[in-house]
DNA sequence: CTGTTAGCGCGTTCAT
DNA sequence: ATGAACGCGCTAACAG
């Protein structure tokens, strides 16, 4: 019941033409080749009547590309924001007439190989290789065959291999800079530091945050209040983490919290005491998940802009792609990562203060 | 640099055979030919030697079969459980040899048509349409000449298309099971309700737990002690829902929440007026979405089972695209919708009471 | 037991 | 201006 695709020879057929001819019409070269006017129109029509469409794995077995693209991430389903991430790269193929194979790891060496392999005998054009969570990993040989990019992931040493990741150092001295702006100057640090060390050490996005955060406070002449380091951002430890700093008596002025879930903790433990957000407590975060909108009050955070970064990959992917179909030999040169920015959800859980007390941007 | 691929000749050439031969010994079709040991050795040692693997698109192209389906759904992005349905539907197809085209509509019926062109013009085996919101719609026209199934849709009629679909009337009958063992009577429905006709016209899901619920308390001799329909479920609808409750002098002994975000929005009511959960209302709610086990306390829950329904919607699919290979010609009969469960997600939202006060189970 | 032949559907010379 | 012929890489008839 499947077989009922009209073929290009039955196009031809139809028109009274040979395959051939009928190829070059529709691939546009008609005119360029000087066929008839007639002729072309009479391909089209049958074409059209029959509701031909070409069979792309056959033009893949001819021509060598598939336009399709490979999306092999780590974990798919973890967040919203993983979702993001794979909706941008779909909607950004498909807008360029590719589409994409998506696969999903687990973080199993094994099983990445093997989707890997399944990919590239489908004769992928290109790779994008992500993660949900920011850090560095070796490349599989395959990826270095294939145009490829990656997305959330950083590799050691120079590479030829664009990135794509989120500007979370920005963010971080961004994070600074707000509070700061509105007069708060306490501000203590849930999830991380209070020095440069204090961050989980397989999360690059951990460590960039804590260095933007700390640079900032630097160029103010401050330092953290205080830092907690913990190992998993969920929300326990963020009612945990505050509610320490709540008990040794302290009531502070800012929280900079390192993810939206750690916010979440903090928020039940302001709330567990009767402090009020953000009247008592300041508080900013960061990734924007889903509840950060429905937190009372609204969250402030910057956004992982996972969305974004998928397409940005996808784009440049494509762009290798084509750019490796008329071969200049070159691209095999060190490129920078593309930092994408986090955008800031200013929502209501820092206080407004009058621009009096505020420190000047500097 | 993407040529370096060993064909099949190469290998046959290496182990000093037909080509044909040599695909006849790597079909594992050896043995049964009569080949000798030695050649077959001999065929398997070159391939091993030269890292052969098969050009999937060339077998495409000549098998009339990709091992690729296509999986089309309004939107990839929503939500944690979007992402669960696509891992469950690239696992479960991974698990088989299959991989996965994926595409997201947006609800653009234009952009779905081009989306299946783009797929079935590779060829893909199979069509998995998938909603993430239980709705009923029409099939479109290519959904019927290729091995189909609906992931959380139905369709109007009888049809030979398989469907796959939470349980929801059962969980709607549970979710007031598990109230009324525990001696909770004073039952209100926030979301819908209290009758029938209360429920969201679009979503099938929301009509057929509200139905459920309905059903268990007439049973037990009961009616919803209130209802509030609303159009959209999210935390400031459960807010204002469940402030009006309470503003108009009622505790209400429990509380069905229709979903999560209606269920937080409901807690934040609460925990302003000083509501202890679930000392002085138990809630119970639907969905399951990640923050359900951070809100203080967790929120006892019915899980949408999407991963479980990602797979079985593949299993589904893949059953009948290898049914329609050894073509029987049947198939074309109506079959039921497969409904998955709806477990129960127990947590600390239900006030337990002494068994005495509790109505046994029917 | 093995190799030859044919063709899946299409794009691309190369002679007309 | 048009069509015949070839081949992408593979599988499946059928001969030998």
């Amino acid at each position: 019941m499947n077989r009922k695709r009209v073929t290009l020879a039955q196009v031809a057929a139809e028109a009274g033409v040979a395959a051939s001819t009928a190829s070059l019409v529709l691939a546009g070269r008609g005119s360029e080749l000087r066929l008839s006017q007639a002729l072309q129109e009479r391909v089209r029509a049958a074409a059209e009547r029959l509701g031909y469409r070409p069979n792309a794995v056959s033009v893949g077995l001819r021509t060598g590309s598939t336009r399709t693209l490979a999306f092999i991430s780590d974990s798919v389903a973890s967040s919203r924001l993983a979702g993001e991430m794979i909706k941008g790269a779909i909607d950004a193929a498909r807008a360029r007439g590719f589409l994409v194979f998506v696969g999903e790891t687990g973080g199993d060496v094994q099983l990445e190989r093997q989707l890997l392999n399944a990919m590239f005998d489908r004769q992928v054009d290109g790779l994008v290789l992500a993660s949900m969570i920011t850090h560095r990993r070796a490349l599989p040989p395959e990826a270095t065959r294939t145009p490829a990019v990656l997305l959330n992931l950083e590799v050691d040493g120079a590479t030829d291999v664009p990135r794509v990741l989120p500007d979370e150092y920005a963010a971080g001295r961004e994070a600074v800079g707000h509070l700061l702006e509105r007069g708060l100057r306490d501000i203590h640090l849930i999830g991380a530091g209070p020095t440069e060390d204090d961050a989980p050490p397989f999360s690059l996005g951990a460590q960039q945050r804590l260095h933007g955060i700390l640079d900032a406070l630097r160029d103010a002449g401050l330092e953290p209040a205080s830092g907690s380091p913990v190992i998993q951002w969920l929300p326990p430890e963020g009612f945990r983490l505050t509610s320490q700093l709540l008990d040794g008596g302290v009531v502070p002025q800012a929280l900079i919290c390192f993810n939206d879930r750690l916010a979440m903790g903090a928020y039940q433990a302001l709330g567990e005491r009767g402090l009020a957000v953000p009247d008592d407590v300041s508080v900013v975060s960061f990734d924007d998940v889903s509840f950060a909108q429905w937190l009372r009050p609204g969250l402030t955070t910057f956004a992982l802009p996972h969305r974004a970064m998928g397409k940005r990959a996808v784009e440049l992917l494509i762009d290798r792609v084509e750019a490796a179909k008329d071969d200049t030999g070159a691209g095999d040169a060190a490129v920078a990562p593309s930092l994408l920015p986090m955008p800031l959800r200013v929502r209501a859980s820092v206080r407004e203060v009058d621009a009096a007390a505020a420190v000047p941007r500097v």
